[in-house]
DNA sequence: AAAGTTTCGGAAAACGTTATCAGCACCTGA
DNA sequence: TCAGGTGCTGATAACGTTTTCCGAAACTTT
């Protein structure tokens, strides 16, 4: 029992092939009748489009590269998860790749996808150098968007969160809040979320104390770092410890629970991009909220675009994030532990209008974009 | 600048479509010198074969889908990154869908995939119940396993964790350890893991305490519920807690932190799964782990058989996990906090004997099977 | 040397769509 | 009445492979 083609129905309703391509398709008019009788053989017969022939005849798959890093990269599920509504939604799958941080096999999962006939890329790169050559050949061929991380300038359109935003965020929180002594327990490197939240930091840290855009510590984007980071901020008797992500930021928690010092009241601690972890914590981890839907939508939006012939300027979206203020940095007069909902909801409203601030701010600012 | 076919190979080394198809493909012998000058003009016009072409020639796509309840789920991501690795391995893509828990959106997926003609499907069920429809009509018509979880008896082939042998491996390694007030804090339902968690305790735990088994506290599967359940199970004084999933666990050893209690000097705590944050807290939290690639590896391989036509029984396969010993239940003697590798790494070697013992259980039992 | 057997290569028919082209009927306005 | 639309529909040619069928050599075997 195979399955049923535009032959049985045609067939079946009577008319041509053309005909029922058309009333399925709806690509052109056809008589009313016609395409109720159409519409009822399909039906009874069961038809299922064949994608692989309508692939091969159209020239486009209906389907879209998902290339990543590392899916257990705490961050990623939830990205992945709205990336892959937003393209259902448009009616096109998901190929997913996972490359295991290695921009070798980046390369590889990128060449099988074209070779597959994806009508675009959606790629969160390896490397921040070594990622660039496939991506930028890939570019030339699909669209192709850039998620999360940069590769280079020029290379493909981008969207990501407005880091900068967001560490100002934590810092005008931390600074209406009475903190003063804060420390930064960054990551090293030139990667753009290493580096933006760094030079975010350094630049809004002043306000706070001239001398806290200089305490700062670098290491990696890990719970360990996080836990060995303390032990160097320890010295500078900070009062916040500003981390460059949740997992800085959980590891912090973790060695400051085991000194003994009082979190909050003693020092704060702020994490970023909110990953589950974050809310799991306890005490419960102020962090900054990447808007993981609305990134994945711009992302969808990117590639619905119509594949404009020559080179056109590449787009560089940035998406401003919320502040999501939990027990980790509730303010020191009540050293306000247990649940973090009543101080979690009470900022909600005041990051609302944060929110509205920077709602869309596409860098090539073109006028056709603007709705 | 469009892509080179076939028949460009063929004109450029001077042979028939044919000949090229059948060198490119291996799949009859040519004359070496020929093959050789094919072989070179693809090279040098850079041939990429094309997919869509391919599936509809072939009736095979070299697509898996991949159905799950939620990617956020932090123990999906590992497992979706050893199938995709082993599926890649066979030179098939994975097809991503994400249904939200909703087993409607399920059905849809798994529809949509069906129409893609993807060669099989890989399925962790959203419900024991609702999802068992459109599992069954999709297996019906393509080869496909159902992991992790299941959704009735006799629908698919079915890869997952064998939950007594490591509630077995908890409750022993408890023993060992001096504990013998336990406690479990476990889920409700009948889905597999919440049921076969639940029963191997209650089998097992007598060992301990003839008590043991009927101290059994019901929940879900939530930090919310781990912090909740300690409130209910502490008036038993327990000095073992045994939670039937790592994020209980996390709850539990939370709210056992919060009260002042000493883990592990006073209470042990254990988890199941090993989900990246049972490594990441502090204490480590002992654990059971899934054998993850070997689980993703047998599913591959289950895919892998030829689709036998009429119906063949069922299979069900289990493979016994490891045991990982962390800082949380550290024997009471001496409290040792601290770095958790130590005593992890020593508890390994122990661990080995026993997951030699389980390796592969294949419940049909087929001679030819066994390799 | 004739008859079989193997080996290699080409022509051409699928696979199930979509898109192009042309035909047919029917109108509309001179 | 006829030229020129304007729907609707059907044949048919792609799309780029794989696969079947055949023929032509080149070897074996008798």
């Amino acid at each position: 029992m195979t399955d049923a083609t535009l032959r049985d129905v045609a067939r079946a309703s009577g008319c041509s092939v053309a005909t029922v391509s058309r009333v399925l398709a709806g690509t052109r008019p056809v008589g009313a009748e016609t395409a109720e009788r159409v519409r009822a053989a399909a039906e009874q017969l069961d038809y299922r489009p064949n994608h692989a022939a309508r692939a091969l005849r159209s020239r486009a798959t209906g389907t879209v590269g998902l290339v990543l890093p590392q899916i257990t990269n705490p961050f990623y599920p939830t990205l992945v998860r709205e990336l892959t509504r937003a393209l259902h939604a448009d009616g096109r799958a998901v190929l997913l790749a996972d490359c295991d941080d290695d921009p070798a096999a980046e390369a590889e999962h990128i060449a099988d996808l074209l070779a597959r006939r994806v009508d675009a890329l959606l790629v969160i790169p390896a490397h921040e150098r070594r990622s660039r050559e496939a991506v930028a050949a890939a570019a030339a061929r699909v669209p192709l968007v850039l998620m999360d991380r940069g590769c280079g300038p020029g290379v493909a359109d981008s969207v990501a969160v407005d880091n900068a935003t967001g560490m100002d965020l934590v810092l005008d929180h931390l600074a209406a809040t009475g903190r003063r002594r804060v420390c930064f327990l960054g990551a090293a490197g030139t990667a753009s979320a290493a580096a933006e939240r760094r030079l975010a930091y350094e630049s809004g840290a002043g306000a706070l104390d001239p001398d806290a855009p200089g305490r700062v510590f670098l290491g990696d984007f890990s719970v360990e770092w996080g836990r060995a980071a303390v032990d160097e901020a320890w010295h500078e008797r900070p009062d916040a410890l500003v981390c460059a992500n949740d997992l800085i930021a959980v590891g912090a928690l973790q060695r400051l629970q085991q000194r003994g010092a009082d979190v909050p009241g003693q020092v704060a601690v702020t994490g970023f991009d909110d990953i589950p972890m974050a809310a799991l914590s306890a005490p419960g981890i102020t962090t900054v909220r990447q808007p993981v839907a609305e990134l994945a939508a711009e992302a969808a939006r990117l590639l619905r675009r119509p594949p404009e012939h020559g080179s056109r300027p590449h787009r560089t979206i940035r998406l401003a994030p919320d502040l999501v203020v939990r027990d980790s940095s509730a303010p020191q007069q009540q050293s306000g532990h247990g649940t973090s909902e009543v101080s979690e909801v009470a900022e909600v409203t005041e990051v609302g209008e944060v929110s509205e601030v920077g709602a869309v701010k596409d860098m090539t600012a073109r006028p056709e974009e603007a709705q």
